[in-house]
DNA sequence: ATTAGCACTCGCGATATGTGAGTGCTAACC
DNA sequence: GGTTAGCACTCACATATCGCGAGTGCTAAT
C-alpha cells in the first residue's frame, strides 16, 4: 500500500492538489491532462489516480466525481511535493515598514500582526502576545490615585505592563510611595511571585500591603493561562466554500470565540523553533476540524509569544509558510530590539 | 393614515411582536387567537391587521404570510406598549460579583462587560473602555530597559495606561530618569499635548527627548479615533435566523472585524444619559443594515465608554434594555471608585 | 506501460405538482 | 358599526421526477 510513488503519481498529486486549491472544485483526469499535463492521455492519469487513492492521498467523494486530496495528501505534498514560496520584495518591504511605522507602540503589533497575516493569506490568524513561564518582576511602580487607593504597575520579565489596584486604610502619600518603589526594585528584581509573597523584607503595613498586591498581581499572570489574544480574519474564512454551512461557520466562529483555543495552539508552536505545519488529525484541537495550522513561535530566550494562521486543509501552504516564516522573523527581531 | 390606534389594534401589534421576536415566524390571525386572544375570531384580528398594515406597523413578506413587525412597529412596540424588564436578583447578584471578583485588574472587566452582555441577551455586545475627548497626563513613569532605551509610560486622565519605547543616543540611568519623572509629574500633571510639545522647560538633550516622547504619544491617543474595544457574542448573533444566509453572515462578521464600527456606535451613544434604542433606519451605519442596537454610556465627568448590545430587529428589548440599564449603572459605580 | 473505447454512475439544476397556512372579501349577524 | 362565518384565492415550501454531463472503471488493443 505505501510503497514509492512514481514520479509521475508525484506530479499527479502535486497537480490535484494545485488546482483543488485554487478552484476548490474535484478535479478530474480530464482537468489535469488540459492544464497540466498535454501528451499524456486521461487514461494515465487516471490509473494513476487509482494508486494515489489506494494508498489513501486521495479520494473522490462519489463515484463520478473527480479526486480530492485527503490529509495525508497534503501532508505528503507539504512535505515532499511543494516548492517553498517566497514573498515579493515589495511585500516584504511593506511588512517591514508597517511593523516600523508602530514601533513604539508596544500594545499595537500583535494586533498588527493578526491584521497582516489574514490579509496577506487570505484566512484567520491567531496572535498571542509573548508569555513566560513564570513571571519575574522586572520593574515596579506605583501611581497614587485617590486617597487611600493606588494604581501598581509592574513590568514583568516578558516585557508586558500590568497593573492593579492598591487599596489602603490610610491615606497615601506619592513621596512615600515613590520611596517604596526604590527600595523594592533594588531588593526584589528578578524574583517570582512565590519568593515575592514570602519575601519578609517589609517593614510597614504599607510594604506589606504592597508586596501582597504585586504578589497578587503576579500570581494571577501565572495562573492566567489567558495572556493577550489578538484574531482577525474571520470572515475571510467564512468566505471559503468550506465554511458555507451555517454549522460550519458558527461552529469556527465559536471557536475563535474563546480565547483558550488562541493559548492553546500557542503553546503547541511555542515548544519547536521554526515553522509548523499541522494538518487534519495533527491538529488536535476538535473545534479546529477539518482545518489546517500553519504557524511558529516568535521572541527569545524563554519569552515566546506565538503567531498563527488558521484556515481550511484546502490552503495555500507555500504562501501561509513563507508569511508566517518572514514575519515571525521580523516580529523577532524587534523583539529584540524592544526589550534586550 | 396615522391615526390613533384601538386598544385592541395595540394588542394585536404587542401579541405580533411578542410572537415573532419568539419564534421569527410571520405570525398570522390564527395563532394570535389561539395563543393570546382566546374569544376574538381570527376575522377581527384580521380587520385589525389590515389597520395595522397601512398604518406601517406590519407587513407580510407576501400575499398568503402571517404579519411581521415593520421597523416602525418595533419602534412602536418600544415605545408604547412594552413593559419594562427587570433582571432577576439572581442574575443582578451573579454581575455584581462578578465584577467585583476581576475588580482590581483594570484592563479585564470592560472585556467581561462584552461577554457578559453578549451572553445575557443572546446578541452580540460591543464595549469601548473609556475615553476623553483631549488626553491629559495623570502620571508619567520611565523605566531603563536596555543601555539606550526606556519604556515610557503615561497615566492619562481617562485613567487608561499607555506606553512607547524611548530611545535616545546616550546611555540612560535609572536614577536621572527617576529625577526627571519627579519634575515632570510635578510641572506638567493636567496638561495637555500640545501644551507638552510646547513646553520650554526641558533643560537637557534627554528631558527634551522624554518630553517630546510624551507629546508624540498623548497626540497618537488624541488622534487615534480607535480606543480599545471588546465584543463578544457574534456567534450567537449567527445562529439567529436572521443571519442564516451566507452574505448576511459574512457582511455582519466583516462589520464586526473593523474596530471603528464599535467606536462609532459608541461615539453616538456617548453624547446622552440613558439607555439608547436604535431601530432600523435609526441605525445609521449601512453596515448594520437590518439590525437594532441597545446601548448607553457609562463612566463619568468627560470620560465616557459606551457599552451596546447588537442584533436584529427582531430582539428581546425589554430584556436587552434592562441589562444594559443594569450592567452600566454598575459600571459607572466600579469606574468612580477606582479612578476618582 | 499506455491508450482508445464504452458502459455506467450520480450529483446537480430545472421542472412539475400537491399541500396547507393564511389572506381578503362579502354577506350575514348582533 | 363592529364582529363574524364562509369561501375562493394566493403562494412559499417540500417532494418527486427527469435529463444532462462530467467523470469514472474496466477491457481490450497498441
Amino acid at each position: 500500500m505505501d510503497r514509492e510513488l512514481t514520479e509521475r503519481q508525484q506530479a499527479v498529486l502535486r497537480m490535484i492538489v494545485a488546482e483543488y486549491v485554487a478552484t476548490a472544485v474535484p478535479v478530474g483526469s480530464g482537468t489535469i491532462v488540459r492544464k497540466y499535463a498535454p501528451g499524456v492521455s486521461p487514461a494515465t492519469v487516471r490509473n494513476d489516480m487509482v494508486t494515489l487513492a489506494s494508498a489513501g492521498y486521495v479520494y473522490h467523494p462519489h463515484t463520478s466525481a473527480g479526486r480530492i486530496p485527503s490529509d495525508k495528501g497534503y501532508q505528503y505534498y507539504v512535505r515532499h511535493l511543494m516548492q517553498p514560496g517566497e514573498l515579493s520584495a515589495d511585500e516584504k518591504r511593506m511588512i517591514v515598514h508597517l511593523f516600523h511605522q508602530i514601533e513604539r507602540d508596544l500594545g499595537q503589533w500583535v494586533q498588527l500582526a493578526a491584521t497582516l497575516l489574514a490579509q496577506m493569506t487570505g484566512n484567520a490568524a491567531l496572535v498571542t502576545a509573548p508569555r513566560v513561564a513564570r513571571a519575574e518582576l522586572q520593574h515596579l511602580e506605583l501611581i497614587a490615585t485617590q486617597e487611600r487607593s493606588a494604581l501598581l504597575i509592574a513590568l514583568l520579565g516578558e516585557g508586558m505592563l500590568h497593573q492593579q489596584l492598591l487599596v489602603h486604610s490610610e491615606p497615601l502619600r506619592q513621596e512615600e510611595l515613590d520611596q517604596i518603589v526604590r527600595r523594592f526594585n533594588q531588593t526584589l528584581r528578578g524574583r517570582a511571585a512565590e519568593e515575592i509573597a514570602e519575601w519578609d523584607g517589609a517593614r510597614t503595613d504599607l510594604e506589606r500591603a504592597v508586596r501582597d498586591c504585586l504578589a497578587e498581581l503576579m500570581m494571577r499572570v501565572d495562573r492566567q493561562a489567558v495572556p493577550r489574544v489578538w484574531q482577525a480574519g474571520l470572515s475571510l474564512l467564512l468566505a471559503q466554500p468550506e465554511f458555507a454551512s451555517r454549522e460550519k461557520a458558527q461552529e469556527i466562529t465559536r471557536a475563535f470565540e474563546q480565547p483558550t483555543l488562541a493559548v492553546e495552539v500557542a503553546d503547541a508552536l511555542i515548544e519547536y523553533p521554526g515553522v509548523r505545519v499541522m494538518i487534519g488529525d495533527e491538529v488536535r484541537w476538535s473545534v479546529l476540524r477539518g482545518c489546517a495550522v500553519v504557524g511558529a513561535r516568535y521572541g527569545a530566550d524563554r519569552r515566546w509569544g506565538a503567531i498563527a494562521v488558521v484556515g481550511p486543509t484546502r490552503m495555500r501552504y507555500d504562501r501561509a509558510i513563507a508569511t508566517i516564516q518572514y514575519v515571525s522573523e521580523v516580529m523577532t527581531d524587534l523583539w529584540a530590539k524592544l526589550c534586550g
